[in-house]
DNA sequence: TGACAAACCACACATTTGTGTGGTATATAT
DNA sequence: ATATATACCACACAAATGTGTGGTTTGTCA
């Protein structure tokens, strides 16, 4: 019951129907995901749905039918309304879509990162990342100082993109084999090997047994 | 004609009326402009307003005064509406709020930002900086690595808070008087006085006259 | 002086939009 | 067998919302 999966590192096909995107979220009905998702897109778009809209959008020939689900993922507390108001469909930050997840450490025991980790949310927006969604990225804050001399340091938050795999040179979220995430430097050997390399002299170059679990694409930091 | 006023750094009030306050965009009386800041703040919101909702808080007894303003700036280029389609206000770029534009090079002969330099923009809704407008805020793309030292390596987007002050060990966009622009930490002496350092052995410290535009409070990379 | 634009108001009207009531069908649980 | 939840539909109604017409006042420009 504890373990509620969450921004998990697999290659399986995503959006399988009959199980939850929102990885965290339990409880909701294939539909009613279906609804949210649609929701979720719409609310990121700027302008929020009319129920009619997301009737019309979603096949649905009647009103009363928006509002059953509405009234759901409501209870649910999923979305907040108000009464009267057009287009005030309001997402809480659990449901909400354009935002990455930014996670502390890393549980024990699997790739899965662990849901509450979670310290606060990074709007995608527009933040150069160009509107990937939080299914493709989540976020990481620096501890250390293995990266410095790529400019990155404790504190900051990196962005990664979930991927399995890299290329020579980049900057990876990297899973070892005792559960710690590290950020390295990638770098490929004559034999066609894969190494992690830090960026800081102190530091030995890991040749341990990894796997990637994204790249990095954005550095953030906050003075 | 070509010198539009941009991000000036003056400690003068803000908001004079007779001055516009969206600096870059001209020919706006300035009951057009307290309208289009008005709708500004609403959009960034998330829930654009009704005509009535803008009447209402502006203090108009007619929705007829508000689409004559909603019709002016829309001739105007600094926003788009949709026929019969309530609360459907988007906002060109140009009149975007909350968007911190990411500047270039500084216009030589003034401490004005050339708006011609705008290389794009960054979204300020949740990114770290708890809600500050335009009026406050401009990023910097850095150049050189005299900064590295502290984690600042060229091609990142340091965002600037708009401020003439700074505390001793801050790091601040300064003003030479040769009209050039640096990231540099704030240094108080002994006797007092104020100096920059930059974060990198082989940058002497700089003595000359300067004046601050403002502290650093957010680095953005992008990979 | 006249033309014109900005800056308002009042109010009617049509459309959009949210709400409410009442239904059907299908599961699953008690 | 009955209750309950999901997953829909139809339709009426009221409130919210956008649109349109026709004003007044003030200042500017020619």
């Amino acid at each position: 019951m504890k373990e509620k999966p969450f921004l998990t590192h697999s290659t399986a096909p995503k959006r399988r129907c009959s199980v939850s995107t929102l990885s965290g979220v339990e409880g909701l009905t294939p539909k009613q995901e279906r609804v949210l998702n649609f929701i979720r897109k719409k609310v990121g778009e700027r302008l929020p749905p009319t129920i009619r809209e997301i009737a019309g959008e979603l096949g649905f020939s009647s009103t009363g039918t928006v509002r059953d689900y509405l009234k759901a993922l409501e209870q649910k507390g999923l979305l907040k309304r108000t009464n009267n108001k057009s287009r005030a469909i309001e997402l809480s930050a659990r449901a909400s879509f354009n935002k990455i997840p930014v996670l502390g450490t890393i549980m024990a025991g699997s790739p899965n990162l662990a849901y509450e980790e979670i310290q606060g949310y990074i709007d995608t927006d527009d933040l150069f990342l160009g509107r990937l969604s939080q299914d493709d990225v989540f976020a990481l804050r620096v501890k250390g100082d293995s990266m410095i001399e790529a400019g990155i340091i404790e504190g900051d938050i990196a962005v990664i993109k979930k991927q399995p795999t890299a290329f020579h040179r980049e900057i990876v979220a990297a899973l070892l084999d005792n559960n710690e995430v590290t950020l390295k430097r990638l770098r490929r050997t004559r034999n066609n090997t894969f190494f992690l390399e830090a960026a800081n002299k102190n530091y030995p170059p890991i040749e341990k047994k990894f796997s990637i679990m994204g790249k990095l694409v954005t550095v953030i930091r906050k003075y």
